[in-house]
Order: structure tokens, then sequence, then C-alpha cells
RNA sequence: GGCGCAUUCGUCUAGCCUGGUUCAGGACGCCGCCCUCUCAAGGCGGUAACAGGGGUUCAAAUCCCCUAUGCGCCA
């Protein structure tokens, strides 16, 4: 990584979703900075849960969040599963942690405990917002009387606690932006313990970020005003803040953010779909970031993308999700891939489709068939459909081949010469198939026919289709004799009609 | 509503910091042509942008200000 103005060596960065999804692209995306940085910087990444809510956090998303992060090859150096030094790392195992924290910040006078309730709370931002002024928390109880004070104590009543904002500019380092500054008057003193004696939000993420050693935090855009808060957070335990990296979000073609309306937002989904995970890892980095400079490559594998990202080269400016760019991205890592590991990668989904009859394929003729529809492959899911072609049986047309085959002239002759042609060859390897199709043209051009005269029917009398692979790919797979049967099966079916 | 961030082809972007070499380069998509037994793939070519307005300057996509729009956060 070159990180020429950024000191970044060393970085421990840290990525922290909260279970109550499956990995989105987005999250995805966030995940993706932090591991670049963290592995390019020779430094750490850390994986925290954020599963303070405990409604909607589950044990499957858990599960599927670090799935597919593996999947992506986004290793973890410390996280939930494996430990690490500055455990445990679900915020629902440290709430003793925070508030340890929070009762400091309230000996210090840096927090106070409010008993607003959240009806009177309400009540009064009500009446604000009516009078037209903005609400902020009104401080009433930053301020209490002693007598009030003790007598609410004494009442053992609900309290939350809130931190005390105090005045002047406070400036977030944004390696993207530069300082972000924002007047404290701004912000209004937000509860960092809840009434039910929970951490709020902003003081367990710095907590963590500070006991954690976290030195730079990469995360989205959204929380670049929570920034603000948490600068402040960081300053009143007496801990340096971090620097930050505050990247876009990711959206959909309309411009709104990427849902479900705009088709698959989990990484699993493209798992499932066929991608290749080093091409969305690669599409992914590319939405916001790029080589710069007169660089124009697009394709890096994650080995280079490690070498080459930077922070320089990554924009500020929103992203909106192209699905036709992904696809293109994946076909080019599929077209990187020898036909042995392409045929490795399919076959997980010929598995999936149910595919059997392929599946039972000695695995040098199933890698002819995978071969033959690589150039079709956008996804290793989209070439299954051509290779039913090859267990379809022999002389099986389908309506369209039917009808070609009926108009067809000269049709009879030119399958005697294919046949001919083919039994003549004894060897299927790639050069006698080409062989054999230089052949059939030779033959052609012999009669003054054009090479569709002889090729086409070809075609259609060995597949029985008027789609699929190329034909040296027919004979490799039957092989030449295999082929010759199979027109003949045809020619005899076509006859028995005749008759 | 307040505050913050963003704004180059439809989309992702290069260029902006260090103003002239850019009537703005690449990629995806789209369109056309070529190749061709089919579907593709591939090759070649084309389409298309500096949000608007003011400055500063001999010169601005590049520096400054304002406006607009989008997004985000707080509520």
């Amino acid at each position: 990584m070159s990180l020429a103005d950024d000191e970044l060596t060393g970085a421990r960065v840290r990525f922290a979703p909260s279970p109550t999804g499956k990995l989105h692209l987005g999250s995805g995306r966030t995940a993706l900075f932090n591991w670049l940085v963290a592995r390019g910087s020779g430094g750490a990444f850390v994986l925290r849960l954020e599963d303070t809510d405990s409604e909607r956090s589950k044990a499957e998303f858990e599960l599927d969040i670090m799935d597919s992060m593996r999947w992506m090859g986004l290793d973890w150096d410390e996280g939930p599963d494996i430990g690490g030094p500055h455990g445990p790392y679900r915020q629902s195992e440290r709430m003793e942690i925070y508030r340890g924290y929070g009762e400091r910040l309230l000996a210090e006078g840096k927090a106070y405990k409010c008993w607003c309730s959240a009806t009177e709370l309400d009540e009064r931002k009500k009446a604000a917002v009516a009078a037209g002024k903005a609400w902020r928390y009104d401080r009433k109880c930053a301020s209490l009387a002693p007598d009030e004070l003790a007598r609410l104590e004494a009442e053992d009543a609900p309290y939350t606690v809130r931190f005390r904002v105090p005045a002047g500019t406070v400036a977030v380092d944004d390696m993207l932006r530069g300082d972000v500054n924002v007047d404290a008057s701004e912000i209004d003193d937000f509860i960092i313990m809840r009434s039910d004696g929970t951490a709020g939000f902003h003081l367990a993420v710095v907590v963590d970020d500070i006991t954690m050693e976290i030195t730079h935090i990469i995360r989205g855009d959204d929380h670049l005003t929570n920034a603000v808060r948490h600068v402040l957070l960081f300053l009143a335990l007496g801990a340096a803040a971090p620097r930050f990296l505050h990247h876009s979000l990711l959206f959909g073609p309309d411009g709104t953010k990427l849902s479900k309306r705009h088709g698959s937002t989990s990484v699993s989904d493209y798992r499932e779909q066929g991608y290749l995970p080093d091409a969305l890892v690669n599409y992914l980095a590319l939405l916001s970031w790029s080589p710069g400079a007169g660089d124009e490559r697009e394709i890096f594998t994650p080995a280079q993308l490690i070498e080459e990202f930077s922070i320089k080269g990554v924009s500020a400016s929103k992203a909106i999700f192209d699905f036709d760019k992904l696809n293109w991205i994946d076909r080019q890592h599929i077209k990187a891939k020898s036909d042995s590991e392409v045929t490795d990668l399919v076959e997980p989904f010929l598995v999936k489709t149910g595919r059997g009859e392929l599946l039972d394929l000695p695995r040098d003729r199933l890698e002819i068939a995978v071969t033959a529809v690589r150039n079709s492959l956008e996804r290793l899911t989209d070439g299954l459909d051509q290779m039913d072609t090859f267990v379809r049986p022999a002389g099986l047309l389908d309506a369209k081949a039917s009808a070609e085959l009926a108009k067809a002239n000269e049709r009879d002759e030119a399958l005697e010469i294919c046949m001919r042609v083919l039994r003549a060859e004894p060897s299927s390897d790639r050069e006698a198939a080409e062989r054999i199709v230089e052949t059939m043209r030779a033959e052609a051009k012999e009669r003054g026919w054009g090479a569709k005269k002889i090729l086409w029917p070809f075609r259609l009398a060995v597949t029985g289709l008027t789609i699929g692979p190329d034909l040296v790919y027919l004979i490799m797979f039957w092989g030449p004799s295999g082929c010759a049967d199979r027109i003949e099966t045809t020619a005899r079916k076509l006859e028995g009609k005749r008759e």
C-alpha cells in the first residue's frame, strides 16, 4: 500500500457490524476497506459485533456475517470466534466495562444523571417544535439544586446518564475530507447510559475503540456527524482521538439507499448466484477507489488490491451499485482461470441445481463441457442450461431445430458428408476436432456452398438445438464417431417421418 | 428545522492539492460495423460529462464566494 501522506503503518482497524441481518453489500465494502488498510499497513483487523439490540440480534446473522467475510477472503486477527487480547468481542458481553467508564465520567463531573422521563421529554420537545425552535435537550438535570438532587437520588427513580457536552469547536480528523469542524453547541447532551443500566451506542463504541486500541476508524459516511460525539468522548476519557475515514454510502441505481427493491443486497446472495468472491471484492473496491494517475487497470486480485490500495485513491462521493459492471468484472475473473479451475468452480452449482447426469460424467468430459460454455459465463450459474446440451439424448429435436432441419436444402447430402468426415477421423482431441470442422468447410466449398449449408445441419442433428456451444467442443465431447452416431439417429428419425 | 458531507459522460471514475500540455482520458452500458454454423465471446468505431451563477487570473474542471440539488446525522 502506498500511503505517502498517511503514516499508515501498523494500523489497528475494526469492523463492527450489528448482527441484525445478513452481511449487506455496503457493510461488506466497509469491511473490505478496513481489511485492505490492515493488511496493507501490516496492522491488525478486529471484528467486533455490536449486538446490544437483543431484540433484533440473531446468532444466524452472526454466522452469515462471518461466513460471508470468510468467503470474501476478509480474515480477521481478533474477533468473537477466535478471541484476542482485547476481548470479549461482543458488545453484549462488555456491559460491565462500559458501566465502569460511565461511572468514571459521572464521578469526574463530565456526565450527569438525568431524571427526565420519556414522556416529559416528549412534551418539552413538542413545545419547542411548536414554538418553531430546534429541540435539543434543555439540560434541565445538568444543574439541579443540591436539595433537589438529593431528593431524586433518595427516590431511587430511574435515570439516564448524559454526557455534559463542553463548549467549543470539535474537529474530526477525516482522512478523506480533512478536518471537519463542528460547533459543540450543535450537539445536545446525549445519553451514555440508559435507564436500564446498559450503555448507549456512542459510549460503547468509544470505550471499545479505546480498549481495543483502534488507531483508525473506517466506516460509512452516516457516522460522520456521530464522530463529533465520539471525539468528545475520547477526549473526556483522556484518550487521543483516532483518525477517521468516512467513506461514501452505497446506493441503488435510482439513487436511493441500496435495498431489496434493487435486487440482492447481501453478500451471501451473490455467493449463491455464482459470483466469484474475488470479483465481488474487486468491484466493491472499485466503487470509490481507483489506482489513479493514468493507471487504467480495473481488474485486481485481492493481493493486488492490498498492494495498490491507497487512501489517496479513495473518492468521497456517493457510490451507485451497477449490476452490469459487476457482471463484467465477474466475467473477467472467470476468464483469468484455467479450464480446470472453472470446472471446479462450476461443480457445486451443478450439485445445487440437481444436474446429476453432468456430475456423473468422467472428469475429462465434464471439463470439455465446461470449457465449451465458459465464454458465456458472466456468473458461474449462467452456462448451466447450455451444458445440458451435452446430456441430451440423441435424435431429440426441439421445435426450432426441427423446423430448421425441415427447411434445409440438400440436408440429407450435408448429413451424409458430416458422417463420412467424422467416421474418417479416429482421434477426438482438439486438433482432430478442428480438423474435422475445416474439412467440412472444404467439402462445402467444393460444392460451391457456404459453410453454413453443412455446419448448420451438423449442429442441429447432433444437438437437436439451434443454440449451443462451438462445434469443436461437440466433437471433442462425443468424439467423431459419437457425433456420427447421433447424426445417424437423427437422420433415421427424419426418414421415419417422411414415410 | 439545525448541522455536516457530496456534486466530471446514464453509472464507476482519471484529471483538481502543484491553474495553461485536456474543445476533459479510461471502463461498464448503449448503438453501429467486422468476425461467424447458433448463442455468445472477441476486434474495431461511435454516443455521452466539468450542477448553476459570480469572482480571482493573461488563462479555471482545477483557486475563492454564493445558490441549487442529493445524501446523512440530530431531533
